[in-house]
DNA sequence: CGTACATTTGAATTTGCTCAAATAGAGTGG
DNA sequence: CCACTCTATTTGAGCAAATTCAAATGTACG
């Protein structure tokens, strides 16, 4: 279903498809080669859990292919997701020996993972692991921090076309593409995934993203695939500043 | 008004009140001498900007005292709060040259700042100081999904009763003090400050307050002194797993 | 005492939620 | 290929929570 899954698994981390973005982008080949000796790929199912929160938590790892979450959930049920991993990412806190969130494949999953002990180890040796993870880290908080004003101030409308907005924006990251006119892209997301991100119920997200529809803002076909005619409209939408910030 | 405000600045690091929480708290003797080399402090008063999103940012630094905030806002006026920053929480981000937030001091503030491009030099040669960075930058990640589950998933009286405990433990983890059973501690924010904080309108903020007092979750002295009675039942109120988790 | 500001409280309105039912697809076995 | 099942999604109607607008009250400071 999702072309990432026919790779078969790469041993060799010059060839992997994220080489230059995850924990390891600033390793040097010796650097590379002590990685190689602790890390094993694993993977999972659409719907599968990856860990569990609270569960010990042996190994670490980077997201290669396909999409998972991070989620919280309250004891009556009410969730919240709290991030969502794509190709690239990481999971897994160094210092920490249990799990604080669900981990939840979304898509079909490739991790490539390294044992914790011997990961964190490494990572006092080499600094040029824990500075890319420093500078990861600092990414995903501005990520969560811009995450904030959506949870908090925006309308039901504009969550929706936030969330479009920045799956577009890094679905085109991936693929170098320009957001200039026209943009198509999947949503790989379901109705209840995009309400747990957005801090909505999944009828909110139907009705929403049937008059964004409806309004022309976006065109579906299918469910799950989508096209915006005009991005500066959505981001309009979104209640982002409109001008500049189009690429990136 | 604060008695913080009333420490003379510490030229010497080695009686710095946040020696042993902030960045520089695993340095050694050498290495905090090379910071105190590049660094000085700096006042701000309640209610001054220390710095504006988008302004070019020529240094980081710790905050030593008081507290101030970390905000967005959207070109309609709507603001959301992203971080709250406590005595050594770290501001800036080494690697960026521009301001991402809005800096506000919400009390008197002094704050220890270092020049940026020195410090990101001295980042380079001292592992100490980028693991600790790395450290509390991962706590504040885990405290920005923490708010991501208040913002998107909990009741506007959960979300008081949140806060409240938040800064009760804050608060109680400052001064060595327990959290069982009765609680008392200053809430240094405006109505306004915690709506902005929640996701809330102020009106609301404060009807919560008074429900919350009404039912003797909480017992107010003037507008700011808090006494929780039993702070079990705040952290039920909150929504929180009620057991364990009171200490820390 | 008067001004400025923070807070509280009230009443009407709106947004998004809950509950309920209809519709649409995808996959399965006959 | 069709009927059937399961799940995801859409849509509707009434309701509840929080917001908006408005006004009153309290508090600090000159």
């Amino acid at each position: 279903m999702l072309n990432q899954n026919s790779l078969s698994v790469a041993q060799d981390c010059s060839e992997c498809p994220i080489r230059h973005r995850a924990v390891c982008a600033r390793c040097e080949t010796d650097e590379l080669e002590r990685l190689e000796d602790i890390k094993y790929y694993r993977r999972f199912e659409a719907g599968q859990t990856v860990i569990w929160s609270g569960d010990k938590m042996d190994f670490v790892g980077s997201v290669v292919s396909g999409i998972a979450s991070l989620t919280q959930t309250m004891e009556d049920g009410r969730t919240q997701m709290v991030g969502l991993l794509l190709p690239s990412d990481f999971v897994g806190r160094p210092g920490r020996n249990t799990a604080a969130y669900d981990v939840v494949a979304t898509t079909d999953v490739v991790m490539c993972c390294f044992r914790k002990a011997p990961f964190e180890e490494l990572m006092e040796k080499t600094p040029h692991i824990a500075q890319r993870l420093l500078q990861m880290t600092l990414d995903e908080l501005d990520a969560a921090r811009e995450w904030m004003l959506v949870l908090g101030r925006k309308t039901a409308r504009e969550k929706i076309a936030s969330l479009l907005s920045i799956v577009a924006r890094r679905d085109a990251s991936l693929n170098m593409a320009r957001l200039s006119g026209a943009v198509t892209f999947d949503l790989p997301l379901t109705r209840e995934a995009m309400a747990d991100y957005l801090g909505l119920t999944l009828e909110t997200v139907s009705r929403q993203m049937s008059a964004l529809r409806k309004d022309g803002v976006i065109t579906l076909e299918g469910k799950r695939h989508i096209t915006v005619p005009d991005m500066s409209v959505l981001l309009e939408e979104a209640g982002d500043d409109t001008d500049g910030g189009l690429l990136v």
